[in-house]
DNA sequence: TAATATTCTATTGATATCAACCAATTGAGG
DNA sequence: CCTCAATTGGTTGATATCAATAGAATATTA
């Protein structure tokens, strides 16, 4: 059966198939790690992102995060809801919204940044010297 | 600000976050290739992994593709309602369902094949020789 | 064999994801 | 100005994802 053949050659091989399985299986170990602090590895990962000196705009925080813009109104509405940032409207383009952390936002960040410290570690050690590698090849995809 | 250095590491080396958009970035590029066979990435690997010679239940599916069971019993749904799956109980234990494709199924992952051989290949191309070492470094992962 | 534990899947509720479409605003030409 | 195109988010509907829980069937053990 050549058929079946090929999908051993795409089980094996296909990267977008690889990249879908490691993304379940961190985000899940990084869930779990975050969960006493109440935020997602998705939503720490926003956190970081809206963690500036200055507000910033949904576009290029989309564009960052690879994500679709609507995706991104969704995931903030959570956040919103329990304090952790606010939205408001750019007063020098009423289309756009400014996004900033909240000082309880800031508080979550830090606080979650110490378990991230210690699981990424961990998974860089299992991951061993290839992490660098690894990275770079994500880079290139997105 | 030693917050703000933290928030600059972590989007620069945080390997979840990078898998995550890589994830996403990967799948809408999938999605769109796959779009005129009407399934989309995560469904042409579903598919992969039930064309085999047995049916498989889906305990070993959920684990191969390092998803929640929960996952899998909503994402064989709209492949079953378009026909391109069975799902039948298992007479040796009927807790457990078997998975296999239908003829239906076999044709659609049939066609979607030619079309993730070009659309991987030119991914390939585009990584570079750091393809087989992405590979690799997911798979530790996951 | 009866009681208990384990295994397998489904359901529910919350969030994540995207495409398609829509509304409001801004910008560019005329 | 005024029209029209482009930009910026939001909304809706479908699928994806997981934790928690529940139900059914099997396995274990007393």
């Amino acid at each position: 059966m050549e058929l079946f053949e090929a999908t051993i050659h795409i089980r094996d091989r296909c990267i977008c198939l690889h990249a879908q399985r490691a993304a379940r299986a961190l985000a899940r170990r990084f869930d779990d790690a975050l969960r006493p602090h109440g935020i997602t590895s998705g939503q720490f990962s926003l956190l970081n992102v809206l963690n500036r000196p200055e507000p910033v705009s949904m576009g290029p925080v989309a564009k960052f995060l690879a994500m679709d813009r609507s995706t991104l109104t969704a995931n903030l509405k959570p956040l919103e809801r329990n304090g952790l940032i606010r939205i408001e409207v750019d007063p020098d383009d009423r289309r756009g919204r400014k996004l900033s952390l909240t000082a309880e936002g800031r508080k979550t960040l830090r606080a979650a940044m110490s378990i991230w410290k210690k699981e990424h570690a961990e998974l860089e050690r299992e991951i061993g010297i290839d992490a660098d590698l690894l990275r770079a090849g994500l880079r290139t995809i997105a």
